[in-house]
DNA sequence: AGCCCGCTCCTTTTT
DNA sequence: GGAGCGGGCT
């Protein structure tokens, strides 16, 4: 399959001076990409050329016959890398690189491992992916059988569990008794293996049993093991710094026959212990494989020596790094600028001013990013951008296989594809309105399971008894014939043509057109769009590998725009100018990560402030705001301790406050400060769980040291003549004890209605 | 079977 | 502030 790579049209190796792709790497680069025997440590920082030497050692591998394109296994985290690195591999060995069937994401090959050998896990190859909104409704279902209560268990928490187990390697046995207490006291396990069954059943696995069926296939068969083991000649990891567990036992198990692999990261730019990195994972690589070489690349291609100190003077801080040190030929630029303002929308206003000014300069907005830490602070530039007509784009948020009608569409086909996909049936039977109620799902249900068949058979077979009612007979009868018709048209149509034949024929486009609501025209075109995207499938199986793995949006190449997104979506990002805004304590270092990690998520926080800054080629201006709403409420707060630890001299500050300098000032004061006594700890801002579960004055209960003291609500003074424990009456809800005040909110035990959130307007004094 | 109201919760995100 | 969800009502 993979070995269409003849000798006959690959490159032909070279005899004088060392190709293109070497004589342009800097020493410690073309170390790196000439150690191909044995493990190799490439030790990363930010902007020093990571890919190019990466996809340069693939090349060189393969041009000097080292292995073949299918010998090599390239794993990378994002669909995105997995792209650059395969056209650039392809610019420098021609077509050899369309042989590189062993290049992409670990999920896009922990999928194609497992389509090879799904039954040895009790699947068969056609399964099906299911993303996170099959997996909640799926869970939802199991703990409704199970009779949990699903508002003390909800079926989110559950899949975060499930998620960090598999992120862990740990299949239902391996749990212990914490981590099964961990889920409604001690139904951990249990849950863990009804739902890995019912997958089964399905014939489908998640993200997580991509990666995690695979470890215990090489586990538990020596010979599929050997055999990918003797397949690999060669090893790439990029982004190490982010592998989980799994995909680390995965990958140590592969390379320990040859031990020739090369990982390449940054343990500075660990973002996501959240999701199960482990960056013990890259510090103790040398351990894991003794003799491994170090290479380190720290000559920086990117950003201004000034941004570069800010940025090392930052990280600094942190404790148990390996140590690197950037540095640059590169012009010196501007000091890193540091920017106080009064409250959001003035932050807002501030770098509208700033993008405009850059525009003057002749500086295109593609060039300009703002970066947030958590997605809530663009509103605020939205908001201000849509008045000054400043063109700009949202990155993340929805994709556009998330959407409604998109995801009905593949349900069609997923049903079509594979007929023990229940989940996906469900979703469609009525959908459109067939008059396939709560009750006539219920009786499908009910048959499905004595039969022990999916639903699509059970209903087929149900239709020829007399368990159901006329008109919802008839309905399922028709559905279940359309299902059998599209499966046969299946194997003639193109996936495209499918599609289309589908949503006319199942009455959805209908559906559509007798939809009045605004938004019914943009569906449609979603599906238009859908079919059209669907052209360069040519198997239906194809596409809906690609829709479950592949879930990018290309809208990118259109005019201009300012881009604003959170850092973890600008990893790996580049930008002229740089704006980093909401830099203050409680929003950037996150309060949430504070109280939940302590110092690791403290040290976290700080990598993510180092990526952030990394991302500025040129300037780099850190904005905080002495006031914003957060979740309604209006909260103070003070700079970001990461401000403090920037290094002065590479550092400019200004405050351009028009609330006034003195007003300003004041609030970082606790003596001037003229709320200080209202609400105090009470108001939720940052630090607000922490204050308000310490019941107290904004107090620094926890591991950490608060820097200087923690938010103070502003919003909503409240009246002065009621004071906690005090007797009231309300109209509604009668007499009641004052039990907490939050500005002027109360929360008061009656003692007829119980515990009640009131406005303090509507109690009266007893 | 559908609609409204009130309660809850609220980083980061890929696959 | 605001989205999403479940319960209860019609």
């Amino acid at each position: 399959m993979s070995e269409q790579f003849s000798p006959a049209n690959a490159p032909a190796p070279h005899d004088a001076g060392p190709p293109p792709y070497i004589s342009a790497l800097n020493p410690p680069q073309r170390e790196a990409v000439m150690t191909t025997d044995g493990p190799l440590l490439m030790l990363a920082g930010a902007g020093t050329g990571k890919t190019a030497a990466l996809t340069a050692r693939l090349a060189h591998i393969i041009h000097s016959r080292l292995a073949w394109p299918g010998e090599i296994l390239a794993v990378t985290f994002t669909n995105k890398a997995a792209r650059e690195m395969r056209e650039r591999v392809g610019r420098m060995v021609g077509d050899a690189v369309e042989g590189m069937p062993w290049l992409g994401t670990f999920h896009a090959i922990g999928a194609k491992m497992l389509r090879r050998h799904a039954e040895l896990v009790g699947l068969k190859s056609n399964f099906t992916i299911i993303d996170t909104d099959d997996q909640l409704r799926l869970l939802k279902q199991l703990i409704r059988e199970a009779d949990l209560d699903e508002k003390r268990w909800p079926a989110r928490s559950l899949a975060s569990l499930l998620d960090r187990w598999k992120n862990k390697g740990l299949s239902p046995a391996d749990l212990d008794a914490g981590e099964n207490e961990a889920f409604a006291n001690g139904k951990g396990q249990m849950m863990y293996r009804t739902y890995q069954d019912r997958l089964k059943a399905l014939n489908a696995c998640d993200f997580g049993d991509l990666l995690l069926h695979n470890l215990v296939i090489l586990k538990t068969h020596k010979d599929v093991l050997e055999a990918y083991q003797r397949r690999f000649k060669y090893i790439m990891v990029d982004e190490y710094q982010d592998t989980n567990a799994v995909q680390y036992l995965w990958l140590r198990l592969i390379a320990q026959a040859r031990k020739n692999i090369c990982v390449v990261g940054d343990d500075d730019q660990s973002i996501y212990s959240w999701r199960g990195a482990e960056v013990a994972n890259i510090l103790r690589f040398e351990k894991d494989f003794p003799g491994a070489k170090v290479v380190k690349l720290e000559q920086n291609y990117r950003s201004t020596p000034q941004i570069l100190a800010a940025a090392s003077g930052l990280i600094d801080a942190n404790s148990g790094r390996l140590g690197k040190t950037l540095w640059t030929e590169g012009a010196d630029g501007p000091k890193v600028k540091v920017v106080g303002v009064w409250d959001g929308p003035e932050e807002a206003r501030h770098v509208g001013a700033a993008i405009e000014d850059r525009m003057k300069d002749g500086v295109s907005l593609d060039r300009i990013a703002i970066l947030v830490r958590a997605g809530f602070q663009t509103r605020e530039f939205e908001d201000r951008f849509i008045q000054i007509g400043l063109d700009y784009r949202i990155v993340g948020g929805f994709r556009f296989y998330e959407r409604a009608e998109i995801r009905d569409a593949i349900a069609y086909l997923r049903i079509v594809n594979q007929q023990a996909d229940d989940l996906a049936f469900e979703r469609i039977v009525n959908q459109p309105k067939r008059g396939l109620g709560q009750k006539a799902i219920e009786t499908i249900h009910r048959a499905a399971r004595a039969m022990g068949e999916p639903l699509s058979i059970a209903s087929a077979r149900l239709v020829d008894t007399d368990n159901m009612t006329g008109r919802a007979r008839n309905s399922l009868a028709a559905l279940v014939g359309d299902i059998a018709r599209w499966r046969k048209a299946s194997d003639e149509l193109s996936p495209a043509e499918l599609v289309r034949q589908i949503m006319d024929e199942s009455g959805y486009n209908a559906m559509l057109d007798a939809d009045r609501t605004p938004e019914s025209a943009g569906r449609k075109e979603n599906l238009t769009e859908l079919a059209r995207a669907m052209e360069e499938y040519e198997t239906l199986g194809q596409f809906l590998e690609h829709v479950s793995l592949v879930m990018d949006n290309d809208a990118d190449a259109q005019a201009p725009k300012v881009t604003i997104m959170t850092i973890h979506a600008a990893k790996g990002l580049e930008f002229q100018h740089l704006f980093l805004a909401g830099w203050e304590d409680g929003v950037f270092p996150s309060q949430r990560a504070l109280d939940e990690g302590g110092l690791a998520s403290l040290e976290e926080e700080r990598r993510l402030a180092y990526v952030a800054i990394t991302r500025a080629r040129e300037s780099c201006t850190i904005l905080h705001a002495a006031n914003r709403r957060i979740y309604g409420q209006w909260t103070s707060s003070i700079p970001s301790r990461f401000i403090d630890e920037l290094p002065d001299e590479h550092v400019d500050e200004e405050k351009t406050m028009a609330g006034g300098e003195s007003l300003w000032r004041a609030n970082w004061t606790a003596e001037a400060d003229p709320f200080a006594n209202v609400a105090r700890g009470a108001g939720r801002g940052p630090g607000w769980q922490r204050a308000v579960t310490a019941g107290g004055s904004g107090g620094a209960d926890g591991k950490l040291p608060e820097n200087h003291r923690s938010a103070v609500s502003l919003g909503g003074q409240g009246r002065s003549d009621v004071a906690l424990g005090m007797r009231v009456f309300h109209q509604k809800f009668g007499y009641g004890k004052v039990e907490q005040i939050e500005g002027n909110k109360l929360e008061i035990e009656f003692e007829q209605a119980g515990r009640k959130r009131v406005m303090d307007s509507f109690v009266e004094l007893t």
